[in-house]
DNA sequence: CGACTTTGACCCGCGC
DNA sequence: GCGCGGGTCAAAGTCG
């Protein structure tokens, strides 16, 4: 409910990006399929939010509970732990291939770890939308074959899901109720550039109502956004939320960052291939969190975005490794 | 003015 | 072949 709504990201997602001298080694490559064409496998670390940076703290559990508008936000690839100071968390990292019978590859990456988000209200908006009985012709949409889309999924616990991880722009471009299901899906398209074909959708685990499921489907055509500045401009903030919105604004995600520091990740290819499972301790604490220009804390090494782990990813082996380091870094290992 | 959210309709893939 | 369900489109309205 109303607690819950500060997804205040709007659909540009943030996350932490990490310095490219010393990416974190979370990224995973999976080698779909091989020959297949499979899906790669992507895995981001759990990031934890701190509070620092409202946005992801707020979004995170707003959303969840937000189902009504669900807007799930999803921050993508964060990596987990980056806890300076609490943290406890240890972030355990699962993969497991599975097959859905299509080919297709799916990795789920799950990061339990709980945070508090705390939520601030998101904005109400009030609604809009076209007027019914309205329909205009439209061209066919090209073919997107469902199943051949590399997909990521990750769970994220609710708490700080509303997070964002990445630092892809999203926008979101649809919203359905999924049977079977009480929660809607949300549907999210890269904004960062335009003809970028990355999208992601968001939901909540049925099974596991504290638990958002978001599944990244294609890659972005262009480099990522270095700065998190980069986006600004492009998200409406919300400023200040009054708290008791439902209506998330925008899309966070939460993905990526487990706030609470822990993080499970799971990792499934199409293949029913269980990619691998990593544990890692403390993750959380260990990585390092970079404060930006407004006072957000990023952490650092975290974000991942879907093409680094999508693209350069080894098709013999699979490797994700989520490990604590005692300096505080925390590195990931996925093997396939 | 541009970007974003909302939301119903449209379209397609898949299962029966 | 048909129907269901999921995924996408695009108009309308909001917000910065």
């Amino acid at each position: 409910m109303e607690h819950f709504n500060d997804w205040d990201l709007q659909a540009v997602v943030r996350s932490c990006s990490f310095p490219q001298s010393e990416p974190p080694r979370v990224g995973v490559g999976v080698p779909a399929a091989p020959g297949a064409g499979g899906a790669p496998v992507v895995v981001a670390p759990p990031a934890r939010a701190p509070d620092g940076p409202d946005q992801m703290a707020r979004a995170s559990a707003s959303a969840l509970y937000d189902l009504e508008y669900l807007d799930l936000d999803h921050k993508p690839f964060l990596l987990p732990g980056s806890s300076s100071s609490s943290s406890s968390s240890r972030a355990v990292a699962r993969a497991r291939g599975e097959d859905d019978g299509k080919g297709r590859h799916e990795v789920m990456i799950s990061f339990p770890a709980a945070a508090a988000a705390s939520t601030s209200g998101a904005q109400p908006r009030s609604p809009s939308g076209r007027k019914p009985g309205i329909r205009t012709p439209r061209p066919k949409r090209r073919s997107s074959k469902k199943s051949q889309l590399k997909k990521v999924v990750y769970e994220v616990p609710v708490a700080d899901g509303g997070v964002s991880s990445d630092l892809w722009a999203w926008r979101k471009y649809g919203q359905k109720p999924i049977k079977g299901s009480p929660y809607p899906r949300g549907y999210y398209k890269c904004s960062s550039m335009k003809g970028c074909m990355a999208r992601k959708m968001v939901e909540r685990s049925p099974a596991k109502p504290g638990m958002l499921v978001v599944t990244y489907m294609a890659e972005h055509c262009h480099p990522v956004p270095t700065q998190l500045n980069a986006l600004a401009g492009t998200t409406r903030h919300k400023s200040a939320p009054t708290g008791d919105d439902d209506k998330p604004t925008s899309p966070g995600p939460a993905a990526g960052r487990a706030a609470a520091g822990e993080g499970v990740v799971k990792c499934e290819d199409v293949d029913g291939n269980e990619l691998s499972a990593m544990a890692a301790d403390g993750g959380a604490e260990d990585t390092a969190a970079a404060v930006d220009d407004d006072g957000e804390l990023w952490p650092e090494g975290m974000g991942l975005e879907l093409d680094e782990f999508l693209g350069p990813m080894d098709d013999d082996v699979f490797e994700f490794d989520h490990v604590l380091e005692d300096d505080g870094v925390l590195g990931r290992r996925l093997s396939l």
